[in-house]
DNA sequence: GTCTCTCCATACGGTTCCGTATGGAGGAGG
DNA sequence: CCTCCTCCATACGGAACCGTATGGAGAGAC
């Protein structure tokens, strides 16, 4: 059991630097205590990179590697629409990621984190809009249930990790979930017309129609 | 024009803080740059307040004021219950709120504003869920809901906040928000049963169905 | 006018972090 | 064995804050 001085490289730091922003956010990036944890000093540090902002980078590389593209990687493989949407909700529910995506949005102003960050959403709600339209839906439904459903999954991981006593657990959390998905899948009826009924797909759920487009139903706001 | 010298008081550094936090956050509430910013010295600061925390409390207490018991007794003025939450989306979708409200939100894993936190949501989630119960959903179906539109909420100002671009303008907005207000009311029929018809408010909307007590809907999820 | 009480300015020490400088350990190649 | 090259430890200076100590400046009481 001798104490081996395993030698870290730059991916170590980079790994660290991400699990300290899961835990503390950004101020846990800090050259300092991350070489105590990591059982070094800065002189590793410093040696691997060149300042705190490199290492914030190389941390923001990987975050968007693991969190977004991996992400959209495997739930891409699923054989229709639906069923991505589906697989993309439980995998973005997994309580591991959470913090992780909170600390990181929570410091969306932060010059190194604003691009990334913007990117990302932007990838992301790209995707579920694709989806979307492959569903039936017109370009503009699906960008405002694509913005929907992402606000939603932000508030979502935000009260977990923040308020995690609001959030129901196990069956009931399951079905607030299952609510939201249908929310954003289903046909939400905000006006009068486009009564149509509904195609229930094959997998149960009302999915695949094209709504309206827009104009009418700013009406559930001004009455 | 002289350089009057204002003699600041303890509400002046309160409010102070509150728009530090506002613009940056928590970190904005440090006592030497807020008192550069109002043009004195620390000398006052620790005259007014025992230290930072104390100036922290304060600005919570006034943001739970502001925050949360002005806008819900203005909202609770109005007529029936369907006008008190489009009052409320309205009213708390407006922008000047949304900087203080992300960048607490974003600290509340600090353990002053924990508990500020912690009540704020349980106060304002238990509102929403007073007026769906009231428009006839039963008490899990209207927690359900309710928890989906705080989330939505909090997840929508965040995007305003951090990637503003991700959010459509105008009267996009507008018919945006009334998907969402009526997503929140109207009846998202994730399930089979309940048909009961509801007790319609005067203004307007669909709104005011019980719909199905949980258990069922977590097919959603479950193919 | 002088006293006193409220409020603020200045100066100091302490903490935590960033970044630099410099001097080694320790292994791979010769 | 010696050398060089990679990697790390230690020591230092500086910035940004927090909190304390102490000495006034100003305005009302009398």
């Amino acid at each position: 059991m001798a104490v081996r001085k395993p030698r870290l490289g730059r991916d170590d730091w980079t790994a660290a630097a991400l699990t300290a922003i899961g835990e503390q956010g950004l101020a846990g990036v800090a050259v300092e205590p991350l070489a105590a944890r990591l059982g070094t000093t800065k002189g590793s540090f410093y040696w691997h990179f060149a300042n705190r902002d490199a290492l914030l980078a190389a941390a923001l590389s990987s975050w968007d590697e693991t969190y977004t593209d991996a992400i959209l990687r495997t739930v891409d493989a699923e054989a229709d629409p639906t069923a991505r949407l589906r697989a993309l909700f439980v995998a973005v529910t997994a309580s591991e990621r959470a913090p992780v995506e909170v600390h990181l949005h929570a410091a969306a102003d932060h010059p190194a984190v604003a691009p990334a960050m913007r990117r990302a959403v932007a990838r992301r709600t790209a995707y579920i809009t694709a989806q979307l339209t492959a569903l039936g839906f017109d370009q503009a439904e699906a960008e405002r249930r694509a913005l929907f459903a992402y606000a939603t999954y932000l508030g979502h991981i935000q009260l977990v990790v923040r308020i995690p006593e609001a959030v129901p657990q196990g069956p009931a959390l399951e079905a607030y979930l299952g609510t939201v998905l249908a929310a954003v899948l289903g046909n939400s009826k905000t006006a009068a017309n486009s009564s149509q009924a509904g195609t229930g797909s094959s997998s149960g759920m009302a999915a695949g129609r094209s709504a309206n487009s827009e104009s009418s139903n700013s009406s559930a706001l001004s009455p």
